[in-house]
Order: C-alpha cells, then sequence, then structure tokens
DNA sequence: TGCATGCAAATTGTCAACAATCTGTGTTTT
DNA sequence: AAAACACAGATTGTTGACAATTTGCATGCA
C-alpha cells in the first residue's frame, strides 16, 4: 500500500502547520520549473498569491534556504538558488553514494509486489515521454529515483534524497545541454532489470552509470558569463567606496 | 589546509546572519547534552538569554525542526524530538549507507597528511577518555565521523551526516544502556588502520562493525514508559468530548 | 556626453502589542 | 469525595506599523 507523496505533512501532535503548505508548494514549483535558478523571490507579492501574512512567507524561505533550494541575502531578499558547477559535481557524488545503497537495498529486498510497483510507475513515465509531456516526464523521472528511496524502507534517506533531486532540478535548469536528448527512460528501464536481477553489485552499477549519464550531459564546464560571483572570485567583499 | 568547522556561516553576501548564531548555540548544546529529549524550549526565556526578540528564537526553531531535533507542536511549544524506536533504527541504517561511502572514498584517496590528520584527532579522543571528561570524549567521538566526511570532500555528504550524527546523540541520550561501556575509541583505532590500509571493501565493513556496535548498545527494545504517543499508537487523535 | 550626487520608491528587518490557546488551580455541585 | 466547571496565569500565534537598507532615476556639474 504505497502512500503516494502526500503533501501534507504533520507535526508531532498530528495538526498540520500552514507554511508547510507553502513550502510544499514551492518545492513542486521548483520541481516542475516554473521557478528558475536566480528568480527573485518578493515577500509580499507571494504573501498576497497565497493569502497569508509576509510573517508566513519568511518561515517558509527559512526552511527552503536550509535546503540550499533558495538563497537568503540580508537586505536584499531570496533568489532561487544557481548552484555553483562545484556543488553540481557535489551533489550528483552524493547522490551516487545514497543511491547506491538504496539499490542494494531495494535489490536485496525485491519481490513480486515490489516490481509491480516500479513497472507501474515506468509505464506512466513512458506515457508521459510518448505524449509529448515534457513537463510530467521530468517530475516523473524524479519520482522514480524516489519510488526507490522509499521502497529502501527509510524515511530518513528518502527525505535527503528528496531534497538532493530537487537540487538536482536546479542543477539541470542551469546547465543542461540545448538539446535535451532526454534518454533517461531507458536507463529506467535497465534499473529495473537490475534490480529484479538479484545482483546488488549490477544494480548498484547501473545506478552509477545512469547518474553519470545526467552529469555528463549537463555543461559542467565553464561557469555561465553573466553570473560570476566576484566576491568569491576575489576573496573579498567590495567596498562602497575607494578606501 | 583543513577548515576547521567554523561555527560562523555565511550567506550569498558574505554578511552572516544572526539567527544562525542561536541555531549554532543550540545545536551545540544538543551535541553534549546539556539539551535532553522532551525538553520544552520556551520562547521568552530563550529569547532572554540570548538577548534577542521572540522572532529570532522562532527562526531558530523553524530550521531545528526541520532537522528534527526538536518537536514545533501548534500552540504548544518547542520540545527536543524524542526519537522513536523505529526513528532511531532508521537513522542508523542510514548512516551505514552514508558512512559506506565515506569510508570508501576516504580509503581510496587516502594519504600522509590525512591520515596525520586522523591520527591527531584519536589523540585527542584518548586524552579526553584518559582523563576522565566524558562530555568531551562524546563530542570527540561524533566528530570523528565528521572528519572522515570532510576527508571525503563533499559538503552535501558532511551536512547531512552532521545533522545525523546530532540526532544519534538524541537517540543515545533516550535509549544508552545505564554503564556505557563507551570503548568506540577502540572501534575509531581500528577504522584508522584500515583506512589506511588500502582496501575499501574492509575499511567499509570495519565502518558498518562499528556503527553496529553504537546501535547495540543501545536499548531499542522497548518504548520508554510514560512517554507513549496514544495517538499513534490508535492511529486518531483524541476527541475533546465524548462524541 | 560622462560622471557624481541626491532623492524617492520599493523592499526587507524589527519590534511590540494584542489575540488565541493551553495548563493548572480552586470552587461548586452532586 | 469525585467530577464538572470556571477562572487566572502563562505561553504561543498573529498582525501591523515603523525603521533601515537598497535600487533606480533624476538632477546638476565638469
Amino acid at each position: 500500500m504505497a502512500h503516494p507523496a502526500e503533501p501534507q505533512r504533520f507535526t508531532g501532535s498530528g495538526k498540520l502547520r500552514p507554511e508547510e503548505q507553502i513550502y510544499q508548494e514551492m518545492l513542486g514549483a521548483i520541481l516542475d520549473r516554473r521557478l528558475e535558478p536566480g528568480m527573485k523571490l518578493v515577500e509580499e507579492d507571494l504573501a498576497k498569491t497565497f493569502g497569508v501574512s509576509r510573517a508566513r512567507i519568511r518561515a517558509a524561505f527559512l526552511q527552503l534556504a536550509h535546503d540550499k533550494l533558495i538563497n537568503l541575502v540580508p537586505n536584499r531578499g531570496a533568489f532561487i538558488a544557481e548552484p555553483t558547477i562545484d556543488e553540481a559535481i557535489e551533489v550528483f557524488s552524493a547522490r551516487r553514494m545514497i543511491e547506491d545503497g538504496v539499490v542494494r537495498k531495494v535489490t536485496t529486498q525485491m519481490n513480486a509486489d515490489r516490481a509491480e510497483q516500479i513497472r507501474t510507475h515506468l509505464e506512466a513515465e513512458h506515457k508521459a515521454h510518448h505524449d509529448g509531456d515534457h513537463r510530467a516526464a521530468i517530475i516523473l523521472s524524479g519520482e522514480f529515483h524516489l519510488l526507490l528511496a522509499r521502497l529502501a524502507n527509510n524515511l530518513v534517506i528518502e527525505e535527503f534524497l528528496e531534497r538532493l533531486i530537487l537540487r538536482s532540478s536546479l542543477i539541470i535548469a542551469m546547465y543542461e545541454s540545448p538539446q535535451p536528448a532526454d534518454c533517461s527512460h531507458d536507463d529506467h528501464d535497465a534499473l529495473l532489470r537490475a534490480l529484479t536481477g538479484g545482483d546488488p553489485d549490477a544494480a548498484a552499477a547501473c545506478m552509477g552509470r545512469h547518474l553519470d549519464n545526467i552529469r555528463d550531459r549537463l555543461q559542467l564546464h565553464r561557469e555561465k558569463p553573466g553570473k560570476t560571483d566576484f566576491a568569491s572570485i576575489f576573496g573579498r567583499q567590495p567596498t562602497s567606496k575607494a578606501g
């Protein structure tokens, strides 16, 4: 009985917190690229949009910043994060580490029901791809990885991976090649075969290749022009006057 | 040039945010058990203690709650988290997954300088243990794992592991055996040998045993009395009247 | 024209007061 | 005496106003 990615989260006592709703909405918007790297998030605009007070938006910002999905710049505001190349490399490296463990665990615990869950998901992926629904394809592709994490039966890992997938979404938005060549659903097919094959090493290797494929399809070579951070390049903050 | 765990974090523009200070202080207090599971955190008391407004404390709470280090209960307040047994098992399972990858990476990238860093840390651990400074021993023990994560050269993993170690601290505070039998520094010695041995599989196995040792020394068998959560046991919220 | 200066609008940061809620105590009722 | 009730104190939730800062524009000067 898979719990289907319910957006409502509960606090200790069972009541759901209202700012969580806004937080989740923004996660969704980041995942399907309605919010792009570098976009400014004006508190009052969002407050009006969601019909809540600024304080609530601020609370959501704090959580998003903690996940490194937005940048909180004092006196300037909140901006959708623009992951650097180094950050991108580290995120994919971290995903390799974590998902390696995930697929090993899922492989050893595979059964008919779980295989069916994966197969059902892959069908949805194929359908989205066939229909040319690019947005759905992107989201489903991320949810495939999340599904594996869920099958690994570890909420901690599941949440970590969810955040990494969200960061991956920003990374892909920043560094994707002109021609997407979105063939990752083939990789996912191969993964299902490996997962049901019973060999953890082979499955882990398959996942490793898949993540490398995604990474290598990105242009992680040169900093994009016009977005250079002089402060970090020169190792100091600019002074207001010549001093 | 290892950056020595600087408590100050910087935002995008280089200025440091004030609530980060409070957040970090509370992390420290959780790590060395000045804050114990279940303790109530009264906003105004903390505000006076730190000489800031309640709003700031609230911001710190939000981040701590996001890390699952405190529970935020609507209209009741903030409480240091009391990890359940299931949660404890998942945290240690997640650590096994992540630290497995860490030690493999560190083993393959080992050199004289890095070995020396680890050795220096172990000496500090031994000294604390020899001096009977239990508090320092606990903290250093956690920092050993963090040092390895840092040597793995991946900030993402480093931060994830930091949070898991903090949660581990709460778990240990809740479920530790009456006689601590704090012999983990021997495990750490063995880990250094494995890490410098050049065999990633052996090193990973060694870390796995170490984490299992810590977990198995806990009393993760029966829920502690007086802290049972009836709402989760009976799967529903209590009603105020009979209705 | 090019550059510096000053002003105004927009936005974020902060705080304090007030409203809503919960907890415990004391009183009343049966 | 036990239970139900009501009240008071303490604590959290929320809002709105005001201060501080930044940004863009207009003006003035060389």
